[in-house]
DNA sequence: CACACGTCCTGGTAGC
DNA sequence: TGCTACCAGGACGTGT
């Protein structure tokens, strides 16, 4: 699932390969993969149509590419993307274009005036597109890793700064996170909080900070948070050191290829293997209509659990 | 049929 | 009372 390392190595992917292009026209083969463009999608291919991608920028997991602004220097809209579970942005040659057949789960092809073309595939839908305006940043730092300009795209002004982000107020973060009263990974998953962790994160970050995911917010000591989020940063560090994490196929970076860090995981998907660190056995929980995965011995289950 | 799950949305609560 | 922030859970969508 892409979460933030996955997302950082396609927008990577985006800045070597993208930018200075221009766009030549859009094929929106799904329209529900555009449902958050405000216009549908000939507004969205309307005004994409002859712009340049000027950066590639990311907050989280959302990702954006800046346009220019023909007769000024100051953008003011991006084309903006979430791979949802499983988009993926393939960057096609000409001569790719030209004798393969087309992807069975492409929803959006851009066009570029140099016979290429960027792809959206995406084939459970949660992931979008949508061309969206610029807007300052609260805090007046840069909007996202890419780019220093100090925008945001409107639809991700709600979103938090991630834990790579320079700019995060890290002090702030703590406060708030301990000033809520729900469980620990509720919170770590809340992107309005800390943006980029998903799922897969969340349990592996845990399971190194040695906490349980229903542990209550209010309740934890400061070097348990300032555990907790070490955690997550440094296994989304490791996975970014490999290109991303990807199970079945369904995430491939900005090339078509993609990352190994799966077999770096010690306890998401691992259920009934022995924990790397003790042996036990790491066991599957139900959480918010999903899973969680933790070592029953590093991660005992609090008697106040919360979720 | 259960399961994979990130985000949006709705309806609710707590606290000032 | 009204406001704000916060909180919980359902819905969405496709394919194995």
């Amino acid at each position: 699932m892409p979460e933030l390392p996955e997302v950082e190595t396609v927008r990577d992917g985006l800045a070597r390969h993208v930018l200075g292009r221009t766009v030549a026209g859009v094929d929106v083969h799904r329209d529900y993969s555009v449902r958050r463009h405000t216009g549908g999608p000939l507004d969205l291919a309307g005004r994409l149509a002859g712009r340049r991608f000027e950066a590639a920028v990311r907050r989280g997991k959302f990702l954006w590419v800046v346009l220019d602004a023909p007769g000024t220097d100051h953008p003011d809209a991006a084309l903006l993307a979430h791979l949802g579970m499983s988009g993926q942005l393939l960057v096609r040659s000409a001569a790719e274009l030209e004798q393969g057949a087309a992807h069975p789960h492409l929803r959006v092809r851009v066009r570029l005036s140099d016979g290429g073309a960027l792809d959206f595939v995406d084939q459970r839908t949660f992931g979008h597109l949508s061309v969206t305006d610029l807007v300052p940043t609260a805090d007046g730092a840069p909007g996202g890793l890419g780019s220093d300009l100090p925008l945001l795209p409107e639809p991700a002004v709600h979103i938090a700064r991630d834990l790579l982000d320079p700019a995060l107020d890290r002090e702030d973060l703590v406060r708030r996170l301990r000033a809520r009263r729900t469980g620990l990974k509720r919170a770590l998953l809340d992107q309005t909080l800390v943006s980029g962790i998903g799922n897969i994160y969340a349990d592996e970050g845990l399971w190194r900070a040695r906490l349980h995911y229903a542990r209550p917010t209010d309740t934890l000591r400061r070097p348990e948070v300032e555990r907790a989020l070490d955690g997550a940063a440094e296994v989304m560090r490791a996975a970014l050191a490999q290109g991303g994490t990807s199970f079945d196929a369904l995430y491939v970076n900005v090339n078509g290829q993609s990352g190994y860090f799966d077999r770096s995981l010690a306890v998401y998907g691992q259920v009934g293997r022995p924990c790397p660190r003790c042996g036990a056995l790491v066991r599957r929980d139900e959480f918010m209509n999903r899973s969680s995965f933790t070592c029953p011995v590093c991660q005992p289950r609090p008697r106040n659990a919360r979720f």
